[in-house]
DNA sequence: GCCAACGTTGGC
DNA sequence: GCCAACGTTGGC
């Protein structure tokens, strides 16, 4: 299983939504490479959810339930997108800063490409993250 | 196919 | 609100 990074602005898609939400498409993502990202997914994949902007914090967990297809909000028919499942949120969310403040989490995309919205994480760093949650 | 101009993301 | 990083567009 393949674990991933998926960020989105709480004013415009937080947590919370999706949490109410249950499952949500995970749309309008407008670059080649975070799209390329959601194409490799597989079915129950693990991502963590991100607040950009406000909060800049991990704040839970989803899981891939739908495989990439295409996004009905594209009209040039370019991207994709899959559907993300809440899973579980994290008892602290963790912070940019923490993140940063961490040596063995250098390398994370988040760190080095922050415009990237859809990016891998590894094993390793997926553990690291978790315990930081509190989970 | 290069590159200047421009637009967007997201941290600060 | 500013600006650095970076992706995209379009003229040549």
């Amino acid at each position: 299983m393949a674990y991933w990074l998926a960020k989105s602005e709480p004013n415009v898609w937080s947590w919370e939504n999706h949490v109410k939400k249950g499952v949500e498409c995970w749309h309008s993502v407008r670059n080649y490479q975070a799209s390329n990202n959601m194409k490799a997914m597989k079915l129950g994949d693990q991502a963590f959810f991100y607040h950009s902007n406000i909060g800049r914090e991990i704040v839970g967990i989803m899981e891939v339930v739908k495989l990439y297809y295409p996004d009905h909000t594209d009209e040039t028919g370019r991207f994709g997108m899959v559907d993300f499942k809440a899973i579980k949120s994290l008892k602290t969310p963790v912070t940019l800063a923490q993140i940063k403040a961490h040596p063995k989490l250098q390398n994370m995309a988040l760190v080095r490409q922050s415009r990237l919205s859809v990016s891998p994480v590894t094993a390793d760093e997926w553990a690291i993250l978790c315990k930081l949650g509190g989970l």
